[in-house]
DNA sequence: CCGAATCTTTATGATTTCTTTATGGTCTCT
DNA sequence: AGAGACCATAAAGAAATCATAAAGATTCGG
């Protein structure tokens, strides 16, 4: 997934680039107009991010250019706040419009909703640590993309465990939070799940993960 | 092209109707989220605009909800501005977010913009996972080309399934959209009417395509 | 009202998962 | 270093869950 973003603000371009990266797309800075288009039409992405107030070529024609072109997603970002100015851009062909100043996470949220539709699958909604990534929704869980089955017990503790990565939890919480019952005095039974867990980790790493702090419980 | 208007106020509902059907669509107003549940249900949609901001039923319940019954465009319409909350939507199936005070024209570009991306898609109006296709409006099934034949709830459970691919449905899950129903305890009859779609399926393929996830629920 | 199709319940065997038990190791505190 | 508390793991028996067939109940069109 390779994005081309198309903005003169140095600063901007940055924060935008160093987002997407860090979403796990493949961002390439542009500054200006004439550089975007150039960019665009010698190498290949899978969408734009444009800022309307460029200097030398107007971007409502960086915008036309490109939809000649291509049909890839365009997403506009402008302090304009012209209602008409706005609709004429989404006429024109743009995807989405965000007006500045925007919150980085808004215009993350917006391109994986872009991403999606576009039909490339790049972005999950996974939940990782390190090596370790577990999706809700299919409930699978996988260790350096190796899927390991794990019980619903299983699933439900090391779940807890990597949504708050450090944090130790006292065998008390672990059962009632991963069992939804309550945890009546000391038997052996989360020292045993934990105990599966990290053998089915262990075929797919290297690591520990899950270490036990005496007296008190677990943490990963 | 229908649209499902879900908006609480009156006059916003009002001006929203008029200009989507003097845009040229069909609109269908409702003023509560289970009134625009019940016209979901009951009748067919290309688009829903939904206020968030709804007496009774939660506007995010009531994307939910749909989102687990069909594929459609929901646009959200809201005076709420905090980030995460627009965030969250987006992530949860949210097609596209308005904040209010919204200028109607640009609500209308906006439409404009989903009705034309969801055409593109809705040139075939089957759902398929690999081998298997679905198609809603004649109610048809077929495996490998071969059509077979499947009961109400049957159709009703794999079209579920097929509509979210990977996702884990809990067995009340299922129950509750499939029958419409509430889920009274554990029975059998899920399992019963998992086990019979297996069986049709069988006859055409391979695969075993429903799989269980012990203590979960099924999955395709 | 009958019959066919569909749905639910019941029954049973198979499979998976959970808990308990047992044993040995590790850590902490004195 | 030694005692006691705690953790790790394996293994086995117990419990829960699933798969399927078949029987009984319900629904619906004719």
């Amino acid at each position: 997934m390779r994005i081309l973003i198309i903005e003169d603000n140095e600063e901007i371009n940055d924060i935008l680039k160093e987002a997407l990266t860090g979403a796990g797309y493949e961002a390439v800075q542009s500054f200006s107009g004439s550089e975007g288009l150039l960019r665009f039409s010698t190498e290949d992405f899978d969408m734009v991010l444009l800022d309307l107030m460029l200097p030398g070529i107007k971007g409502e024609e960086v915008l036309q250019k490109i939809k000649e072109k291509s049909d890839i997603p365009v997403l506009v970002l402008s302090a304009k706040t012209d209602i008409e100015g706005k609709v004429n851009l989404l006429r024109q062909g743009a995807s989405d419009y965000i007006t500045k100043p925007f919150d980085v996470r808004e215009v993350l949220a917006r391109i994986d909703l872009h991403a999606k539709n576009s039909g490339n699958k790049t972005v999950s909604n996974d939940l990782t640590y390190n090596e370790i990534s577990i999706n809700d929704e299919s409930h699978v869980c996988s260790v350096n993309g190796n899927e390991i089955s794990l019980t619903k017990h299983e699933f439900n503790l090391l779940r807890l465990l990597v949504l708050h990565p450090e944090k130790v939890y006292s065998k008390r919480e672990l059962f009632e939070l991963a069992w939804e019952e309550e945890y009546i005095g000391e038997d052996n039974t989360v020292n045993v799940h934990i105990s599966n867990i990290r053998k089915k980790i262990r075929e797919y790493s290297d690591n520990e993960y899950i270490k036990a702090v005496w007296g008190i419980g677990f943490r990963i």
